[in-house]
DNA sequence: AGAGGCATTGGACAAAAGGGCAGGATGTGC
DNA sequence: GCACATCCTGCCCTTTTGTCCAATGCCTCT
């Protein structure tokens, strides 16, 4: 299979070059793939250097290139780990990775496998432990919110009070309340509470009795 | 690596043996592992005929032992799939599975991988998504409230208001109140959102930064 | 009997939260 | 241009939430 890396520095492609005899590697997504058109093939993507957004726009455009995407971070964290997989990358290792590693991985990616990295997997099991319970992803009508009050949900699902939010999205308190007025119409919930709750998917005193 | 298949029918060794012809059976976990005692080895456990208790048992069981765990159902479906990979399996399919098939889990598995039905890969993912800023287990200290605290905190995690629990417990909202009060101070969190979020085991925004 | 924990409640008060009403400022599409 | 949605804000009001100080009764352990 086709083991085409993305990266902006390029000063790892030796290292690449001794786990792949065929590697090759492009800066874009776009260029890796106009490289080996044939479906199969791997996409390692460097994460270094670039934000989290700029981070996760890019794996999925390769998961879109129908390709099988291995993120490689430089500092490899839960979230990032998670946020990847997610998006369908089904790899996650150290840019680092030793070479031999690094085939370890490929031959598990070729062959219909998830890697990342042990402690990850661990705790990844932990948590879908407790959402198991959930027969349908019931996701709440979220799309019906606008970006602004998608923000202002998210940061009440994590506990902020409105002078945070405020603060925080730099604007006053009372349009912050306006926000949630509407949010709490939309989403069917009476109070922060319930919407914390329905945020995170978790069923509420008075849905459920 | 030495494959191990722990089955109570015996049905399908034919199956795996045509997979992989060093395979070896028992009808015990104990057993097969006696079988192999060097410490790499894969065990298959067959699901079929073992209810969700015995079977998660069999899983905790294998686990222990130091195996690469791979539980083969009958009809797989998402929560024993997550149960076991929960319990440490890194495996998770048909029971009928193909023999190709067969080798390339096994493939998966033997070099760190995980290995599951490509919509539970899906699922996992979008399930973990939102709970991925957790920095840690962090439990909340359940046990040092009050059996009486304990009702209180459980009714605030599925959103009920001081009133609903004042009635539902038939006690004033005044000492709700006095409860809530005593719960945020014994758990560390400063509101009902947060307590609501933490019964949940969700991290809260100001923990996190 | 006395100490201490727990459950209960009251009154008073402060701080959030939430909503009604009214307005302004941007956009976008017809 | 106009309608419409989104975003932002102010004032003022009610409700809810949360805290402080104080008190009573019950229970267990010493």
């Amino acid at each position: 299979m086709e083991q085409l890396f993305v990266t902006s520095s390029g000063q790892l492609r030796q290292r690449w070059m001794q786990a792949f005899a065929d590697a090759r590697a492009a800066l874009r997504v776009a260029d890796a793939v106009s490289l080996a058109p044939r479906d199969p093939r791997i996409l390692w993507l460097d994460a270094s250097g670039l934000d989290r957004t700029a981070c996760l726009e890019r794996v999925r455009e390769a998961v879109a290139t129908g390709s099988r995407v291995v993120l490689m971070s430089a500092v490899p964290g839960e979230a990032e780990a998670f946020e990847a997989l997610n998006q369908g990358a089904v790899g996650y290792c150290h840019v680092e990775a030793a070479p031999s590693q690094l085939r370890e991985i490929a031959l598990v990616v070729e062959h219909g496998g998830l890697w990342m990295l042990p402690e990850l997997v661990q705790r990844l099991m932990g948590l879908s432990l407790r959402v198991v319970p959930t027969p349908a992803p019931a996701h709440p009508q979220l799309d019906t919110l606008t970006s602004r009050e998608l923000m202002v949900a998210g940061r009440v699902a994590r506990g902020a009070s409105n002078q945070e939010i405020a603060e925080a999205l730099d604007i006053s308190e009372r349009t912050v309340k306006a926000h949630l007025s509407s949010i709490f119409d939309k989403l069917g919930v009476r109070d922060r509470v319930q919407l914390a709750l329905a945020m995170n998917n978790i069923p509420t005193y008075t849905s459920v009795n």
